[in-house]
DNA sequence: GGCTCACTTTGATCTGTGTCAAGGCCTGTT
DNA sequence: AACAGGCCTTGACACAGATCAAAGTGAGCC
């Protein structure tokens, strides 16, 4: 229902850019050929609706190239996004006819299609292909429930900073800066952001104020920030796997209750 | 790590209740034999933890029947609920040495196991069993997202009326009562309830209380609820698909942000 | 019947984050 | 240089839900 302008050619899946961790990653060259004839490619300005939540949706895709999220959105307007797509995430619910969340694109963004229906069929005929799909949603499903968590029992402190971490672990132009630390460029706007973790832009603009107060991070411009400290980062996300004492079982009586969000 | 005392036995999977739903659903009858052959039955009581987040997992299984849960937890002990196992959901990441969450038995339960090697090994040579274990996971992820909306975005009143109105959906043993109403059983303490809506057992007592002194929900004993009225109960539940009037694009002042759960 | 123990409810108070509102800071335009 | 329009930040205040505390309920056991 948009646009469909290929900004540029791969005319063969060889050079890719997400050859190695698209759905097609483990398909061999001979699988590869039928593929190739059914994809093409479709690309989106910045800011973008790429679909609506319940429209019907007669593709699948991959993004090549670009960021794009998946959001939700309750009657009265509150909104949460519930994925985030970098380049190699997968679009789409085989089986399923209308989306069942809002794809926006973020950036310029690149997508590799196909329609549903000849996906499909080659799904049943491919198990490369079936196979690494499985391994990308069983990725994405584990992402998601460590969302959960995040949703429902960070702070909102712990939760900029685990999007920081998050963004700092994923992000692959992350690079070294001068002395030891590492520099991000956040490809959110803060309101994206507050919509990531279930909070308002306000108290994302305050919470990242706070962290750069105790120098946790560092701001170079609105949108770049440095880690200086990456481990000192982990700590105010909260999930380091075990706070310092090694607890478990023992005296029940030591084990905090849950909660402690508010 | 835990007993392995099958308590029924279904030595064939012909009579298996969850032969329509589980992962072998799509399984003919020949490749169900060495299915047959590698499955073995494990049960568990209530209460008991089945598997812990980070141990070995040697296995995948179904839930045949009973019910348990997923959590999450923080290093200081804050839980997360992250997924609720009825009959034929299954549990493992086939491909991942380590369990990811605590899995926890809510009631007695009785569980479908394969040990993960053979398993893997039969989902290379079964498309059926791939094809059906990928359904079950995007379902699964679909699951997951929507309860990521309502962590980040819904009020106490509106997570407990989803949490019932989620589990009268799923709950087959759902019967008509009276005067047109339904009427189920809470297969979870405050306390459970309160770890997957990411609230406090008080606050979830509060509510519950709230909601029937509002007459959406009719307590009949502390574990037993009767709905008297469905649609009223997914009205407070806030994610009827609109409110009323059908707005999207238009005025865009005339959209409320986003957030609201404060 | 009375006791225990786990679970649940209710009350009083506190606090983190939402809400409302005003400015500040870039980047592009004329 | 001045202006406009997006973000982003900061402040003051309100309130939903957390926390602390105590009492109620009900099933199992002697």
């Amino acid at each position: 229902m948009d646009q469909m302008t290929p900004c540029f050619n791969y005319h063969d899946c060889e050079n890719c850019p997400i050859r190695e961790r698209g759905v097609c990653a483990r398909c061999d060259d001979r699988e590869l050929v039928p593929l190739n004839e059914i994809k093409y490619y479709r690309s989106y300005e910045a800011g973008q609706t790429m679909v609506w939540s319940g429209d019907a949706m007669d593709f699948v895709g991959s993004v090549v190239t670009g960021i794009a999220t998946l959001t939700q959105t309750l009657g009265d307007g509150r909104r949460q996004m519930v994925g985030l797509l970098l380049p190699s995430d997968f679009v789409g619910h085989p089986g399923r006819a209308c989306a069942a969340y809002d794809v926006t694109a973020t950036t310029d963004i690149v997508m590799c299609c196909v329609r549903k229906k000849p996906f499909e069929d080659m799904m049943l005929q491919t198990p490369h292909l079936l196979q690494r799909l499985l391994e990308i949603t069983l990725d994405e499903l584990d992402a998601s429930r460590e969302w959960m968590l995040l949703l429902g029992r960070k702070t909102a402190r712990e939760k900029i900073a685990s999007l920081i971490s998050i963004i700092a672990r994923r992000d692959a132009s992350a690079h070294a800066a001068g002395s030891g630390g590492v520099t991000i460029a956040l490809p959110l706007s803060r309101e994206a952001m507050a919509d990531y973790l279930g909070l308002t832009l306000e108290t994302v603009s305050r919470q990242i104020s706070a962290l750069k107060h105790d120098q946790v991070i560092v701001i170079e411009r609105k949108r770049r920030i440095t880690i200086p400290d990456m481990d000192r980062l982990l700590e105010e996300a909260g999930d380091d796997t075990d706070g310092g004492m090694p607890v478990r079982e023992g005296d029940p009586k030591l084990v905090p209750r849950s909660s402690a969000r508010q």
